[in-house]
DNA sequence: ACATAATGTAAAATAAACCATACATAAAGT
DNA sequence: ACTTTATGTATGGTTTATTTTACATTATGT
């Protein structure tokens, strides 16, 4: 599987906008609800175009949704 | 081929950093020199991990090295 | 009780990222 | 002339991200 060292707070701020469904932000950034179900659970990394898409929609700078380390969960 | 909406500024970025040749860019960061060549000719754009871990050896935000937009030549 | 909406989970298929190898070219040094 | 180093280019193969489909669960509303 390979070890994902890329966390996120994709989960966090769906809540914190308007109470965002799965489905809706899957919706807005162009993919299945499966990607966004499989970021939030931290199966892998996403490719980085989805992750700018992420951070527009958010209207937030990448590295404040998305961060590196050895700790996952931050 | 999918149309690659992000650019970087990796190929400049060597050159400011003591003149560091493909080969040792992709060494630091644990790819081959394929890959980094691949990434400067804008073929595609990296998985997000990559990504910062290209950030970190030039110890810079990783969005003053990537960016996402329609230009892909800023 | 029934329907609907949001989420969890899983597996097979496709697409994209990345590797491995190979050969070619141009510049720089000896 | 020869060697070395950095880069360009190409192709086939492996791995990872993403899609598609499908079914289960839990909560909410009627």
């Amino acid at each position: 599987m390979g070890k994902n060292l890329v966390g996120n707070h994709i989960r966090k701020l769906r809540f914190n906008h308007d109470e965002m469904t799965q489905q809706q932000l899957a919706d807005k950034v162009g993919v299945t609800r499966q990607t966004i179900v499989a970021l939030e659970k931290g199966n892998y990394s996403p490719s980085l175009e989805l992750a700018f898409r992420i951070a527009h929609t958010f209207n937030l700078p990448l590295e404040e949704i998305f961060y590196y380390g050895e700790n996952t969960k931050q």
